[in-house]
DNA sequence: CTAGGGTTAG
């Protein structure tokens, strides 16, 4: 504690000394607020028609305190404020001390910007930042900081070149942060430019450092570089681990982040919750139950079955490996429940379909905590996937009303989806044109799929022009206007459409299904001839296919898109990846097994209505869980209701 | 002098 003389009479500094005494008494409980706020209160109470401000201004010209043992208690002040991210009285502090002209004293100055920086006042942090006449790198640092976490990014990595240009050279703390901006924008080029700079300045083999590399890489889809530098840090840490193996799972590399945590327990650490939670979200990206009925097993062993964070992670992973059940217990097993957990529970009945059950959860979570934008996001998805219009309007309106939640893109894709799975596609698309947030692929991407479904072809070709804007090389949107094309009739628009993929250089991404069966994944490319049983796999879709066309299947052809010759065609569906793993899993599985795929691009429109044939013929379940949803077929019916 | 890395939800 600093002790402080203050020769004063009562008379006439009873406001200064009780003052002093409140900040000594903030020094012994270390509470800016409590401190701060009483010294005020009490300067109002003895003279309720003095700005404080300018009684403490006052007071410190007539004392003969020396300035440096001022600014020593405004720094502890500040420090404290930081501590508890105290932004109101900060502000106070920063109108006085620059009433007293200290304002851009080097140490008060860089207090102040950390502060702003650390209570999400960019701006004012900026606006000081650049006032200060000696900048130091800590300054730096914590600016760079501010921008990496909150954005907008770009303003961190130019900050990260001024930095450079002026001299100074980056430390351990600098490439964390420039690094976080990199992986928030997936900027790789600059990413590799500071991984350079972090060699050159040897940081690479700091666990923060790397940790941050690992981190960029994964988030720009370069694990090898991400293993690359994993591999150069030698005292790695559970950070470091985890880092990585979220980088596997980020990637869809889920079984070598299962096995990398293997091994950091292999090396005597111990796993964190970051860990578990990392790993089984890993397994869920790629519904990968086994897997995850594993790990379920691995958090009961390493005593973190009671973390709620982890529970979570395992509800969300039960939800989306289609065993919503099982979800649901260890839901309601949770002992507090948060906004996270009920939103897993309630994005994972929307996205199966089940929203009556989506929104009787909804009703419940109302009453316990503050529904977030993303419950909202599970809830409207719920009534579209639902064809629930009126109730999904009306939690649109609600949400903005009641919530005061801005509605984000993924609400206006629900809700374009909603009114255009409706009819109501010219509705839709005005809404899209009103928006206050620039449009994704998202919301345009809704549109043209329900233009789709409607066939609606002139509202098709706005949206895949606003599609081909923004994500010019994505074969799929292509794709399903050739689609709507086809099925209008309109044989020269599926030319004009097919030429322009071809000057654009444009392809299919190669569609791609997996199923487990015995614990093992089995993954099949479309036509893929490839698997050790492919003629026992193609004798089952030749015999399925007889039976679908005694109970009244016709081959489509319109989903096939590439220049193949008619009948050719109608081969090439029924060797569609889907397909090739389902008979794989109705050979390898016992009679009335349920079947799970993965696919990686949507479910095409022939594939749906021969699984609704097979789950009938076969009296199978079969679930496809295709990029954006669910499809349960049973008994010749899926979930969807045919809209997807 | 001060600060920092990994994780759950479409």
């Amino acid at each position: 504690m600093v002790m402080i003389h203050v020769k004063t009479k009562p008379k006439r500094s009873n406001l200064f000394h009780s003052s002093f005494t409140s900040l000594l008494n903030y020094q012994k409980n270390k509470n800016p607020f409590l401190s701060h706020y009483n010294y005020h209160s009490q300067a109002i109470q003895q003279n309720p028609n003095t700005d404080p401000r300018n009684t403490l201004l006052s007071s410190s010209k007539v004392s003969n305190i020396p300035t440096h043992q001022i600014q020593s208690y405004y720094g502890s002040l500040l420090q404290s404020c930081i501590a508890q991210k105290a932004v109101s009285p900060g502000k106070q502090i920063h109108a006085l001390i620059s009433q007293m002209g200290f304002g851009f004293h080097p140490v008060l100055a860089t207090k102040l910007v950390h502060l702003y920086s650390a209570c999400d006042c960019l701006h004012n942090a900026h606006q000081l930042f650049d006032r200060i006449p000696q900048r130091n790198l800590f300054l730096w640092n914590v600016l760079i900081r501010a921008y990496a976490w909150n954005g907008p990014y770009e303003v961190a990595i130019e900050l990260y070149y001024r930095l450079l240009e002026i001299g100074l050279v980056p430390d351990n703390f600098t490439f964390p942060f420039a690094l976080k901006a990199c992986s928030a924008l997936s900027a790789i080029e600059e990413g590799r430019r500071i991984h350079e700079d972090v060699i050159r300045n040897k940081w690479e083999t700091d666990v923060f450092v790397g940790a941050a590399l690992i981190d960029m890489y994964a988030k720009c889809s370069c694990v090898v570089n991400a293993r690359q530098v994993f591999d150069k840090i030698l005292e790695r840490d559970v950070v470091v681990w985890n880092s990585m193996i979220a980088a596997y799972g980020q990637n869809g590399q889920a079984d070598e982040s299962i096995e990398l945590c293997r091994e950091m327990i292999l090396t005597g650490l111990k796993p964190s919750e970051a860990t578990l939670v990392t790993v089984i979200s890993a397994s869920t990206d790629i519904a990968a139950l086994p897997q995850g009925r594993e790990l379920h097993g691995f958090s009961w062993r390493h005593r973190f079955e009671l973390n709620v964070k982890v529970k979570t992670a395992l509800v969300d992973m039960y939800a989306k490996c289609g065993l919503v059940k099982v979800a649901r217990n260890l839901f309601e097993q949770l002992g507090e429940k948060r906004v996270v957990s009920w939103n897993a529970m309630i994005t994972g009945y929307a996205m199966h379909g089940h929203s009556t059950k989506a929104l009787d959860l909804f009703e419940k979570m109302k009453d316990e905590v503050q529904p977030d934008h993303i419950t909202f996001v599970g809830v409207l998805s719920a009534c579209s996937r639902g064809g629930l219009f009126d109730e999904g309007r009306m939690f649109f309106e609600s949400m903005v009303r009641d919530y005061h939640i801005d509605p984000s893109v993924q609400h206006y894709t629900c809700m374009v989806d909603l009114l255009g799975h409706s009819g109501r596609l010219d509705e839709a698309c005005d809404l899209i044109m009103q928006m206050r947030v620039k449009p994704d692929p998202g919301v345009w991407g809704a549109l043209l799929n329900s233009c789709k479904l409607h066939g609606h072809v002139k509202l098709a070709e706005l949206a895949l022009e606003k599609l081909i804007e923004l994500e010019p090389h994505d074969a799929g949107n292509y794709v399903i206007l050739s689609n709507i094309y086809a099925r209008a009739g309109n044989w020269e628009g599926v030319a004009k459409l097919r030429k322009l993929m071809i000057d654009r250089g444009i392809k299919k991404s190669i569609a791609c299904s997996w199923i487990e069966v015995k614990n093992k994944v089995h993954a099949f490319l479309s036509g893929d001839a490839s698997h050790p049983n492919c003629d026992e796999i193609y004798a089952k879709l030749k015999w399925l296919e007889g039976r679908m066309k005694e109970a009244g299947y016709v081959p489509g052809t319109e989903s096939v898109f590439h220049d193949v010759e008619n009948d050719e065609k109608a081969n090439m569906i029924c060797c569609h990846s889907e397909r090739l793993a389902i008979a794989f899993g109705l050979i390898n599985t016992p009679d009335g097994t349920k079947l799970l795929i993965t696919k990686n691009l949507k479910i095409c429109d022939d594939c749906h209505i021969a699984i609704k044939f097979i789950s009938k013929i076969t009296e199978r379940e079969i679930t496809v869980r295709d990029v954006n949803r669910y499809h349960h077929f049973k008994d010749g019916i899926c979930s969807c209701g045919d809209y997807w």
